[in-house]
DNA sequence: TTTTGTTTTTAGATTTGTCTAAAATTTATT
DNA sequence: AATAAATTTTAGACAAATCTAAAAACAAAA
């Protein structure tokens, strides 16, 4: 039976910045992740050596670090948990994906294994979060997901969206506005090379223009759209 | 709209069990705090400065201490949580009536006020927990328990101890002496028409027989909780 | 290869919540 | 009322997590 291991909220939220922090770069770099969590320089030194006193990943002074095993494990977990719940809120109790992040911050926290495992099965084992991210299954396993940038996509296909890279409310309001939401499907109309700007329609909607900015930041399913699932 | 107050966890415990002891008692002790936080009473006098300092209770040192209308009110939102929490846990996620206590205990200090709001909605606004104890609606009106002495419930039937009526140190030596107390569960064994006597049981203890005399003055939660136990 | 600049770490302080041991205060007993 | 016992508070210490300011290590440029 999978255990029931807690760690400070301080010490969880270490563990998944420094989690997504190396998805991008393979190591991690101590102002990287001061500055992903609001955080100074000289507090994340302090929280690397007690993170590497519990062997929760390798670190050496002035040589950066990376999770080992058991961190990205752990890791993982909390993902899972943030994801669960952030589907939940939507789904269940009616919130907007773009209010979810901060209460499921909160949640990702409460330790219960069986609970989450439990949240699992009345959800019906979602793979995926309101923002398209894949939730790890309670083995840990995460699914990778194909995603491609819109920018990337050549004109006159047609794509469902999946992802969205930046998560910050004025990214998601762009979006809320242009009625695209995550399994929208759109297509590319038009490219401007000017300025990488691009139109794209939704059905039953007049085409829309997103700024390279914009189009940067929205990911799609480069080969089958997702099945919705209930 | 109703603001969103947040507390250290700390307090937030220490709030919820002075509410729960002066409703039986109108005065608080710092023993009995310290009691029931599993914690020193030093360092309940600690915590006591700090909300008095916040205006959330009446504290004046050697004298006892009850919460004023702020810590009555921050106190009754917090157990509005711990019940709505519990609620779903037994309802929808299939939790036993006696594992959710501890689960619930992390989630009530989970902050957004908007989250619990939903999650009552989602309930159905339900007015009792798992355990029959009275659910504060969305305003803090907390309904008042029905209590019915012990002595005029049938017999095999499982109930919680939710209050004394006769208080006196006598009464209470006796309930001291059977390990009852507030919040034990006791079931009806069997009932002796020659006195009014009764045995009942704890759980993990022997049977033991109660004077209708002291039944009469034990109080219990007439819900029932148990017939959808699991 | 020095010098300069950036990054990272250390040293020391602060805040919150807890503890033990001892002192102060209240309550109970003779 | 005086003494004993219990309760409550203070004093001082400690751990966790954070910070600022300064030192150390590394990287880049002259």
């Amino acid at each position: 039976m999978a255990p029931n291991i807690k760690y400070s909220v301080s010490k969880e939220d270490h563990l998944k910045a420094i989690f997504h922090l190396q998805q991008e770069q393979g190591m991690v770099t101590t102002n990287a992740l001061a500055a992903a969590l609001q955080t100074r320089p000289a507090s994340v030194t302090d929280m690397l050596k007690k993170l590497k006193e519990q062997k929760l990943l390798n670190y050496e002074r002035y040589k950066g670090f990376k999770l080992n095993n058991e961190g990205r494990k752990a890791a993982v977990q909390i993902i899972r948990k943030h994801r669960l719940w952030e589907y939940f809120l939507v789904k269940k109790l009616q919130f907007g994906w773009d209010e979810v992040h901060e209460i499921a911050e909160e949640l990702e926290h409460v330790g219960s294994r069986k609970l989450i495992d439990r949240l699992d099965a009345f959800l019906g084992f979602p793979e995926a979060d309101p923002h398209g991210d894949p939730i790890p299954d309670s083995q840990g396993r995460l699914p990778v997901r194909r995603q491609v940038s819109l920018s990337q996509l050549p004109l006159g296909k047609t794509v469902q969206v999946s992802g969205v890279a930046s998560q910050t409310p004025e990214m998601l309001e762009v979006l809320q506005y242009n009625h695209i939401q995550l399994g929208t499907r759109l297509e590319i109309r038009k490219k401007f090379p000017f300025d990488d700007s691009l139109e794209v329609k939704v059905r039953n909607r007049p085409p829309v223009t997103l700024s390279a900015q914009v189009a940067k930041n929205v990911l799609v399913n480069d080969d089958e759209p997702q099945t919705e699932r209930r």
